[in-house]
DNA sequence: TTGTTAATTAACTATTGAGTTATTTATATG
DNA sequence: CATATAAATAACTCAATAGTTAATTAACAA
């Protein structure tokens, strides 16, 4: 609601902003958490590139780091995720004419 | 939900990740619709900088556009906002533990 | 110790992107 | 018609970013 958090949240769009990095962040959201060296195959680039893309998620608060001896294991920052679910919500009148249709919104969420 | 959909999210993100984009996006919600000229002083930048933000939030499909004489009105486009919370609905096992907790966060949200 | 694996950092290149001023297009008005 | 207003496009500069290969750091294993 802040300036400051809405600063962070432009920082997390642009972190998601990157076909590459939306593409990791998926990735980790779809099979869970896992190393730099598994998402090398998320694009056709070097691991260095890789390392780099993660190292920008993870300033923005996308993913977090976790390590285990050599490996890093990088997972999704759920509050990230919530954040920009939070930002929609709160600014859902311009996308929905009242309240009341939200609950279907849910349900057909939940139907999928 | 398919491969272009997300393509088009990410392109979104993008488009919202620059900090004046972000502020002319978050400045058209907040005010409504508006000129391109009204918009001026979102940041200490040119018209020509303004009109090219719009250009690329207009082509990300984050806002519309509507001619009126020499003017062009700006608005929100209510499906990228809508696109975004869909995107963070879809991903909440990331964020909440249970589905149930999801009328807790919305209770959150009307109490504010 | 020595070698292997995992990942990051360093150094560099090429492209993209955001800004500028000047010009053009289009509409309204005296 | 001539001029003013509104916005976009053109042409250009500079900084930021995404990519590369080579070198470094760190942990495990023979």
């Amino acid at each position: 609601m802040n300036a400051a958090a809405d600063t962070d949240l432009a920082t997390c769009f642009a972190a998601l902003g990157d076909p590459t990095r939306f593409a990791i962040v998926t990735r980790l959201m779809t099979e869970g958490p896992q190393s730099a060296g598994a998402l090398l195959d998320v694009a056709d680039i070097s691991a260095p590139a890789v390392s780099r893309h993660l190292k920008v998620l993870r300033q923005a608060g996308v993913v977090h780091q976790q390590v285990d001896a050599q490996r890093r294991i990088y997972s999704v920052a759920p509050e990230a995720v919530q954040a920009i679910g939070r930002w929609s919500m709160t600014k859902r009148e311009f996308w929905e004419g009242s309240l009341d249709r939200l609950a279907t919104v849910l349900d057909d969420l939940q139907a999928e």
